[in-house]
DNA sequence: CACTTGACCTGTCCGC
DNA sequence: TGCGGACAGGTCAAGT
């Protein structure tokens, strides 16, 4: 659930948390959660400095003054929350959250010099953190094969197009979710995406015309932008570096929102299952192309 | 090679 | 009330 705009959010708000800091402690309960060596942890993370965050696709990276890195990935219930050593009062919107640090998902503490600690919570056990050296970054296969940033100024309609065509077979929704096509894109924001653009989630990329996969282009990078001001989409989960919720959903057009009317033309809105997801569009403004006699 | 489906997990919700 | 099953969705492995 976190994608892009959520975790953009986390990498702005640990940015100017973490920088400086030296860990002292690492404590972790689940392998997969945190597969390294604990010597590993002890002589590469242990007594480091934060140097920077940065955020590739949806994996956040942690840059150690060891020459290592910790490279982070919610999938779908991970948090990231920093806590210093200000006490928030009562309605205050993460007080509640804070308080019951750790929790039963708690799987990392990560213990700062100077009492304020990060942890990484993560309910279902998909994400992990994983520790390596920096310069080995970019050789992993998942950075390998990794498409563009959609928000980076060199990214233009044409490489869009056609990258999203090297799967013209697939539904249009599925190209979009293909990590190898364009970074970052995952199903709340392909749903919205394709609602703006006015294309059936599940009609084959070569049936969709140029005009409408440029218009594509331009909703995708102007929702994603719209989200990262908004704080990210809190669905279930996602909470940011400081345990706040985003707000972006209530600015979703189609997400979650089955039954309810389209804001364009008032049908309502249909789930429908495409990609192995699940979908929300509206029958009347996203229509599938007429399959040739 | 292109494409789809299942596995990884746990908590929640729905029907009986 | 309890219980079984469907569902949530990012990514990789396995299958067609």
């Amino acid at each position: 659930m976190p994608e892009l705009p959520e975790v953009e959010t986390i990498k702005l708000g640990l940015s100017k948390l973490l920088p400086g800091l030296v860990i002292t402690n690492v404590q972790h309960d689940w392998p997969k959660s945190f597969p390294n060596a604990p010597a590993d942890v002890e002589r590469f993370m242990v007594g480091a400095k934060v140097l920077g965050v940065r955020r590739r696709a949806k994996v956040l990276i942690i840059d150690l003054n060891t020459k290592y890195s910790l490279l982070v990935h919610l999938k779908m219930t991970g948090q990231l929350v920093f806590v210093g050593q200000e006490r928030f009062g009562a309605g205050h919107p993460s007080a509640d959250l804070i308080a019951s640090l750790p929790a039963k998902a708690t799987r990392v503490i990560i213990d700062f010099a100077g009492a304020s600690k990060l942890f990484f919570n993560d309910q279902r056990k998909f994400g992990w953190m994983r520790l390596m050296p920096t310069i080995e970054i970019p050789e992993i296969d998942f950075f390998k094969k990794v498409g563009p940033e959609p928000l980076e100024a060199g990214f233009k309609p044409a490489d869009f197009i056609d990258r999203l065509q090297r799967r013209k077979n697939s539904s249009i929704k599925a190209a979009l979710l293909d990590q190898t096509v364009i970074a970052g894109v995952g199903n709340i924001y392909a749903d919205e995406s394709l609602w703006a653009a006015k294309i059936h989630p599940a009609g084959p990329v070569s049936t969709v015309s140029n005009a409408k996969l440029i218009k594509l282009y331009q909703s995708l990078r102007e929702i994603l932008n719209l989200s990262i001001k908004k704080g990210g989409s809190t669905d279930r989960n996602y909470v940011d570096s400081q345990g706040k919720k985003g707000s972006y959903l209530s600015f979703a057009k189609v997400f979650r929102r089955q039954g309810q009317p389209c804001p364009r033309c008032g049908t309502p809105i249909e789930k429908i299952r495409v990609a192995g997801r699940g979908t929300h569009f509206c029958p009347h403004c996203q229509k599938l192309p007429r399959s040739p006699k």
